[in-house]
DNA sequence: ACAATATGACTGACTAGTCAGTCATTGTCA
DNA sequence: TGACAATGACTGACTAGTCAGTCATATTGT
């Protein structure tokens, strides 16, 4: 299109514009250097924008959310957006899967001890589950999944393939190890790797939605849980 | 205010104006009675809305419904709805509150037979429960009451206090029933009721995510879920 | 200098909620 | 009983507002 650049002359700018002094992005740590490089900001400001947005999307779900709200929380012009995401739908699942691969690391990204016992290391992932899943953001997102993913078809299959899949397919080797091992005494377990899971997600549920009438300990009710697949064991 | 009743006109409207004809309630079956009274009607049509409204906020959410088209599935004008509910928002938590009170005559409906076992009574529930809630459209209201929940207080207010209190309440008395009459070894599942109806929740959950991914024979694992519990009985 | 980036005012599509007007049903009276 | 009046449930065009996405203009890094 050519473009006659007439009144190209307008001046500088009347307002103040002092656009990127008062809030930066809100999570980002110091950051010494004012990050000169031109593609490294860029890849800052999209990450502002995915922290601002997953907060938004948490907080009202997709369809309530505005960008406008957005833009502003990562400290951003709306049109910004758009040059890091097609559309507000591909930003979304583009979130979701930007989110789950560090969810996912966090929970196998402890390996476990070589002469561990199969509960303590079913224990120590539920620890982690809930440390680092049930009582943060994260949880909130798979919450979010939970209520979009029907509405995200490519969401919940994306969910499907990285996280309930692979998961059950580990927590389905562990069982079967605890099986060989004799500390698991229910042969059928190995069929539903869900059971194993099932308080993790209980403890996701209640914590968004009835936290705030009545705690839940979410790490006693997964041992009281593993008492009843390996046996009691504690002490108190 | 004396209004001249000039401007009572409006000129009769350009349309054919065949209110009444063309389209019906597109989803109401044959009613033989035209149901000539008229309040009768009215709780027709009430509840012709609620039953459109309740599956458009099931399939797209509170947000993205659109009251144009609850109107269209209930086969009345958008202004009718407003003579039957305040607005959107309300008729959303009005919905939820009259969908749930015969969600809860359903599952405590069946009354347990006297002389059985605790697992033979919990069972029975599950089955009614996977029947009636898990593998139908109430299923999916217990997921939207999950995915809204947060944005609406009063209807996560509403459900704990209704279904989630009592319910768990009833599945601790039934626990210590159990523990009573030497069924359940592990005491402190009393402490824990929420891990008796775990599975049921990912019944819930896995039938509107994923069940087009693997189909999840929910009965069988609550079934062995109560293995866990109540130790190994039948035979396959 | 000038291309790459960023901005935010603007547009147009969309929708919750309103209300003047219609008409089937019900009530009243001769 | 039949004519006429009163009622209020129902309608749908309309208003006021919202918000995703655009683009002319401004800023910035090299």
């Amino acid at each position: 299109m050519a473009n006659e650049m007439t009144k190209k002359t307008r001046k500088s700018a009347p307002k103040p514009a002092n656009r990127r002094t008062g809030e930066m992005a809100p999570a980002a740590p110091v950051s010494p250097k004012p990050a000169s490089n031109r593609a490294e900001r860029a890849a800052e400001r999209r990450g502002a924008i995915i922290e601002a947005a997953m907060d938004e999307f948490i907080a009202r779900g997709f369809a309530a959310t505005r960008l406008d709200d957005v833009a502003r929380r990562a400290g951003v012009a709306k049109g910004t957006i758009y040059l890091h995401f097609k559309d507000k739908e591909s930003m979304f699942e583009e979130l979701i899967r930007t989110a789950i691969v560090p969810m996912i690391n966090r929970l196998w990204g402890t390996p476990p001890q070589p002469g561990a016992s199969v509960r303590d290391m079913v224990e120590g992932f539920a620890k982690t589950f809930i440390e680092e899943v049930a009582t943060t953001r994260r949880g909130d997102l798979v919450r979010l999944i939970v209520a979009e993913g029907p509405r995200f078809p490519e969401v919940a299959d994306f969910y499907y393939r990285e996280v309930v899949s692979r998961g059950l397919a580990g927590m389905r080797a562990l069982i079967e190890l605890g099986i060989a091992r004799g500390e698991i005494k229910q042969k059928n377990l190995a069929r539903f790797p869900q059971i194993m899971v099932a308080p993790a997600l209980i403890a996701v549920i209640w914590q968004s939605l009835f936290s705030r009438h009545a705690p839940l300990d979410a790490l006693e009710m997964f041992r009281v849980h593993l008492d009843l697949i390996f046996g009691e064991r504690r002490t108190t």
